[in-house]
RNA sequence: CUGCCCGUAGCUCAACCGGAUAGAGCACCGGCCUUCUAAGCCGGGGGUUAUGGGUUCGAGUCCCGUCGGGCAGGCCA
């Protein structure tokens, strides 16, 4: 029979359920029927559930369903037998040629294998890490980095047409609290007397960016005290406020050149930022300025069709927008008092222009803790006339570290917090990448580090990369040209260890499409693991470099293959597949 | 107080949008290196899926209550 690919073979399978069910049940042709995979071994290779589904509707035993079902099924030299089983599931046991072909087609395809057309093209955002540009990213960061970064390579990899995103916040007051920061760090350093607000900026690199300022430019910013604390009110009274009129008043005695100091921390921060990601191995298509959208006159445009569609009100003296009209719990103010715009506002701008850009699906990746936000973006949207449904949020939970058994402490603004670059030089990228999306994204994470570390069985990581570089291994201990492997007989592979491991090499398509439904990285990594521990119980059970030659070069097609998946599916997560370890 | 998320082996976690006998790893116990990498493999014990009800052929999964944990509830982002 001609090769099938493992996505073939199981649509050849649907098909001909398809047709029996056409003959069984006609009006229930167009029913979507789907094969599981079923858990043991013992009950095949596919399994159907169909006559269980339509027994209520057709008031029919399932059982009989079930004999009727496979009395009508095409006759198919893909399958070895069919059973029925339990309470009417039908159980399909593949040929071990049908196995073996599909071998032939990872050997083909490579690198490609894997690569399936489940997305058809669809033009796919996906927006994360987005983090603040105003000091390092931090570990909570990280996982939504490596979360995002996995989740856009598995919809790729699913033919969608994937484009990467990270929203700038480059306009509100935390830039502005930042740039303060950065200058009062600068004054300090020149002898001047002024005090640092414990809501301001606290980490170190702070005060590296005022030593670069005072490097390249000298005294050029250099102001009196007096003029930069004049009408403050004390921290004690109110600290925002506090806070506020020294940005104020920052920028009243800069002038033109409080622009320069908020730009060069702008610059500094996005561009550390940008390089911690370049190393982590995460790459966006699009860095998106929150400030672009103001420039452009979006966030005013945006609010204007709120207005006319009736959905905002003023109250208060702000400008409010009615969420509740859409699910919310109350509703939000997009216009403060004093005019300035809220961070919801420009998001309901962003937003609008995410739409505009045409994507069939935008996904956005945020901390867990904005939860609260889903609601008033997704009510806007509607306001605005256009499909909720095609945003989906992804929440990715916390990460909290584990030393020695121990909470690693984690807390914002006070600089003490644990930062992803801290955490990549501990453990490494690779174990860092897997590690954040070996959890359910929703799922509270449990990052130990020691483990992480460790150059053991224990350690996930080293698992499936030994499994990769003992292939490699091998195939240099052979010393032939891989590329013959792909048109040997396979014939020879029939033991249940071999079949098995084919099984587990079929499956990659079908993990790949599951992930990418689920938005579900995770579900790659399990496979990944599940692979390589079938794959070295092969290596213990049976010898490869054998005298005889067709069964030899059986055997070391197989854990080509074997290898071909693990690259690839390591490649999606961002993770290294070592040839020496 | 209100809303959302979560609760699965001693520990860390899976379970294919309701399917078959709930699965892995670690830890614990016992085996396997003169042979392609022992960072590996083979075997063993371990569960009332927090708890009480409900829905149906069938529930860890859906609905309600209770207990326990996390996160939200700014004219902050």
């Amino acid at each position: 029979m001609a090769p099938l690919s493992a996505q073939d073979l199981r649509s050849h399978i649907v098909s001909l359920f398809a047709q029996a069910l056409a003959q069984v049940a006609p009006g229930y042709a167009g029913a979507t029927l789907a094969l599981e995979r079923p858990k043991a071994a013992e009950h095949g290779d596919f399994a159907c559930n169909l006559a269980l589904q339509l027994a209520r509707p057709l008031r029919r035993n399932p059982r009989e369903l079930a004999q009727a079902l496979v009395a009508a099924l095409p006759a198919s030299q893909a399958i070895e037998r069919t059973e029925i089983a339990g309470a009417g599931f039908v159980n399909v046991f593949v040929t071990a040629a049908a196995k073996r072909a599909a071998l032939t087609a990872v050997l083909e395809l490579e690198s490609g294998y894997g690569r399936i057309d489940y997305g058809k093209g669809a033009r796919v955002q996906v927006e994360f890490v987005s983090a603040n540009p105003t000091g390092p990213l931090h570990v909570g960061h990280g996982r939504g980095a490596a979360y995002g970064a996995s989740l856009a390579n598995v919809l790729d990899f699913a033919g969608y047409a994937v484009e990467r995103e990270y929203y700038v916040n480059d306009a509100g007051r935390q830039m502005d609290i930042l740039a303060l920061s950065t200058w009062l760090r600068y004054l300090q350093a020149q002898g001047v007397a002024v005090p640092f607000p414990p809501n301001a900026y606290q980490g170190e690199y702070v005060r590296e960016m005022a030593a670069g300022i005072a490097a390249a430019h000298g005294t050029r910013y250099l102001r009196s005290a007096d003029a930069l604390l004049a009408g403050v009110p004390s921290v004690e009274e109110d600290a925002e406020a506090h806070l506020d009129a020294l940005i104020a008043n920052a920028k009243d005695v800069l002038g033109e050149d409080y622009a320069y100091v908020h730009q060069h921390a702008l610059t500094e921060q996005l561009g550390d930022c940008r390089n911690d990601l370049q190393e982590f191995g995460v790459h966006f298509e699009h860095w998106f300025s929150e400030r672009s959208l103001y420039e452009a006159g979006q966030v005013a445009r945006a609010l204007d069709q709120l207005e006319q569609a009736g959905h905002l009100y003023e109250q208060d003296g702000a400008r409010w927008f009615r969420s509740t009209a859409f699910g919310d719990e109350k509703d939000r103010v997009v216009q403060r008092e004093n005019g300035q715009y809220t961070y919801f506002a420009s998001d309901i701008a962003y937003h609008l222009n995410k739409f505009e850009r045409g994507f069939a699906r935008v996904i956005d990746v945020w901390g867990a803790d904005h939860h609260g936000y889903v609601a008033r973006v997704k009510g806007a949207l509607q306001a605005m006339g256009l499909d909720a449904q095609r945003l989906t949020v992804a929440l990715v939970q916390f990460a909290v570290l584990y030393r020695d058994g121990k909470k690693a402490s984690m807390s914002t603004r006070s600089g003490e917090f644990v930062t992803l670059r801290q955490l990549r030089d501990e453990v490494g990228n690779d174990a860092a990448r897997l590690f954040y999306v070996l959890r359910k994204s929703d799922q509270h994470l449990d990052f130990d580090l020691d483990l992480a570390k460790s150059q053991n069985n224990e350690n996930p990581v080293y698992y499936i990369q030994y499994a990769h570089a003992r292939i490699c291994s091998v195939l240099e201990e052979w010393g032939g040209d891989v590329g013959d492997l792909e048109t040997v007989a396979l014939s020879a592979l029939d033991s249940p260890a071999e079949l098995a491991l084919l099984r587990e090499l079929m499956e990659f398509p079908q993990v790949i499409e599951d992930a990418a439904h689920e938005l579900a990285p995770h579900a790659l990594a399990f496979y990944l693991k599940q692979l390589a521990a079938a794959f070295h119980s092969y290596y213990n059970s049976v010898r490869f470099l054998v005298e005889e030659s067709s069964q030899r070069e059986a055997r070391l097609a197989l854990v080509l293959g074997v290898r071909h998946v693990l690259r690839n599916g390591l490649r999606l997560l961002g993770v290294s597949a070592p040839e020496k370890m």
